[in-house]
DNA sequence: CTTATTTTTTTCGGAACCCGAAATAAATAG
DNA sequence: CTATTTATTTCGGGTTCCGAAAAAAATAAG
């Protein structure tokens, strides 16, 4: 709103623009870059061969065999992979991943570990970090290019700024500087983001079509994380990265969570609080550390089996999750859905108990229009998300610009 | 994200940026407005003297006597506020309001009148509102510019086009197009926005350094309204006005709303509901029609007074909107706030147990730091805003455009 | 096999825009 | 009255984009 533009700053949108476009859509020709940006086929063409000189894009070698039309055959542009690569870290409770991805988004290698996150000092897990993504750089696999930025998947929450860890269930520690720490040792922008809001920009990467500018992604585990896409737009805070759905409240005065308050909607729709319902019938018992997957499949299976306090205990999360989500949908509108995680597998079970609590409120209106859908694995798409975050700043801050200064490039040709 | 910027859109921002420079600083000078926008000063020069040129900017006249520096004076530039002129309607339950305003800001003619909204039919609002403008726009004092734009501010949910009411408290009637309507009988683009939106734009415009990029105005009245500013932009919902704040849940199954649901934040916070708990003592009696500000009043000074159960009815009346308060700020972070409206007057009651509820929720990390502020008359701030909105669409829309193809003008020079 | 047609991509000339530097303008200080 | 300071305008230059025309690369038709 303040600031104006200048005129070098036109191409560098224009060449973000071509590269974005290439991005998205599968290997697109020059002629469908103009017709979806809108700009003229002589600027598409004059940018993008700029881009293939730099080494940035590349002509699609003979792909599709046949194309069956008169008339010159489109030539399609793909990013080249050699271009850059980029580093996906994925830090969760007591497992830690990371892999190199190529500038087109192929993994090149990939490593995971088990840590005891929650007995590790703060510089032990920023060590942790830095020795596996040094392996895997100096690894013979990773020998494409250089790798130009480093983005970290965390539970948790997080600066605005994606500098910092400002509090994560997996580490009694606070204010874990990893951006700065891990930019020190690799000499490389890093990010540090929550794992939900890279789930949500995984699952616009794997379905646009259905998760394009309004969505939720909801990650059912210990905790209830949330990662909200709203105008085509990543929602974060002002100051965290935000959107904490798992802790707005249920019911004031309510079950004890995890994070020390009462009644917010983790506390009862957690995996914790769902063990504690069923188990111990006391919604103020202390919180559970840890819990497995199958600990949850179990109770799904007795509660899918019999009527009972496994069945009374998924009522009452699907009822807070009805209601925390009627409560949104007063905010902003309905916007479909994705339920992520171990607890997705157990969504059959509570989720007429969603439908029935959300019909209680604003958001009920079209509570009918609401579609949910599932998807138990989460590991995968933090890292996906991860990688498409690296991969788009890459794009948008370092090759939109010119990687070289563009008047030195005129003088050698 | 995926239209390219043209060559002249450039031009067309820029313009919008010098004007929307002008609008916001006091009289600013070329100097100035190039320091704000980044621009070259040769740039701005140009642009200016061409809006002067097309009457839309003026320079002011010997305005500061003596400017005590040396080197040339700088030379003011103001908004011509014969440039154009625009309505701002303001409808309420049982008032209808309007008003003329020149392209500066000023008003030069207004209007209000009672009406029984709630026993009209569709057609005799619009029509009001018709006979209304019409009587404004012929009147001798608006003889200024053309009237360029028509913003409506209405109690109730809009469609985020803002081309409807969808629905409102004031009427029984749904689906109310007062834009078309209007554009209809006027020629000219009309806008119809949730009353509380535009308070928030007020806001905006009276105290830019408080309110800045995120803010919350809420509108404590026979229901409760929520106008929201998150990173510079106006929050609405994607197919409606959103931020239906009172509608919120504050306790599931809980106290009967006006809106025929149950424990909303509205069926505790809002006039007829803190009434109903003082004098009634049942959460769930049907909600009372009309209720003047003066029982309320009435009501406040009894809390104040005594304890008792006026004083319990504003506690929980503080509750809930602390407790909703604080699940907002699960989701976004605090920011601070403008209470609005008749409630506002009583807000000394509330405080205690708005600030209390919110230190028991995710919120209440920062809840001594959150700051609150109040404005009891909210019918100028809906007009304010209302104002603004119309005046920023001409600045933007049309003039940024250029009122006449520029290159027949450079014909005629 | 050659020519016409179709479609894609590149090239070229022109116009609009912004910037930086220099020039001009308008005030105060000495 | 001149030097200094600050604001604004003018001018030349370099980018950038666009539209039209040309070139390229394929198929269809004779």
């Amino acid at each position: 709103m303040s600031v104006g533009i200048r005129h070098d700053d036109l191409r560098r949108r224009n060449r973000a623009m071509v590269i974005s476009a290439v991005r998205r859509a599968s290997q697109p020709s020059r002629t469908e870059i103009a017709a979806t940006t809108g700009l003229s086929h002589s600027t598409i063409s004059t940018i993008s061969s700029d881009l293939i000189s730099e080494g940035i894009l590349a002509e699609a070698k003979s792909n599709e065999p046949v194309s069956m039309k008169r008339g010159r055959p489109q030539v399609a542009l793909t990013l080249e992979p050699k271009a850059a690569s980029v580093v996906a870290v994925v830090l969760s409770l007591n497992s830690l991943s990371a892999a190199v991805i190529d500038y087109a988004g192929n993994t090149v290698v990939e490593e995971t570990t088990r840590l005891v996150t929650q007995h590790m000092s703060a510089e032990a897990l920023i060590d942790e970090c830095v020795a596996m993504i040094r392996r895997l750089t100096q690894s013979d696999a990773a020998s494409g290019g250089a790798v130009l930025r480093i983005a970290m998947a965390v539970q948790g929450i997080t600066d605005a700024a994606s500098r910092k860890l400002l509090w994560s269930p997996i580490t009694p520690h606070d204010d874990i500087p990893f951006a700065d720490r891990l930019e020190q040792e690799f000499g490389v922008p890093v990010s540090v983001e929550n794992d939900c809001n890279m789930i949500a920009e995984a699952l616009r990467w794997r379905d646009p079509v259905r998760y394009r500018d309004d969505f939720i992604a909801i990650l059912l585990s210990h905790g209830i994380g949330m990662g909200l896409v709203i105008k085509g737009e990543l929602f974060t805070g002002t100051q965290s990265s935000g959107a904490e759905f798992g802790h707005m409240i249920h019911r004031p005065d309510g079950a004890l969570c995890r994070c020390g308050r009462r009644g917010c909607i983790e506390a009862y729709a957690g995996n914790y609080a769902i063990w504690r319902n069923a188990r111990l019938g006391d919604e103020n018992a202390e919180p559970l550390a840890d819990l497995s997957d199958d600990d949850i499949r179990a109770l799904a299976d007795a509660a899918r089996d019999h009527d009972g306090p496994e069945r009374e205990a998924f009522r009452k999360a699907g009822e807070a999750i009805g209601f925390g989500l009627g409560s949104m949908f007063a905010l902003f509108d309905p916007a479909p859905l994705a339920f992520v995680g171990v607890g997705a597998t157990a969504f059959d079970i509570m989720e007429p108990h969603v439908r029935s609590a959300i019909a209680k409120t604003a958001g009920g209106l079209h509570s009918k229009a609401i579609s949910f859908d599932t998807e138990p694995n989460e590991v995968p798409l933090k890292r996906e998300g991860a990688t498409m975050r690296a991969l788009l700043t890459v794009d948008q801050e370092i090759f939109a610009a010119g990687t070289a200064p563009r008047r030195a490039e005129a003088d050698v040709a």
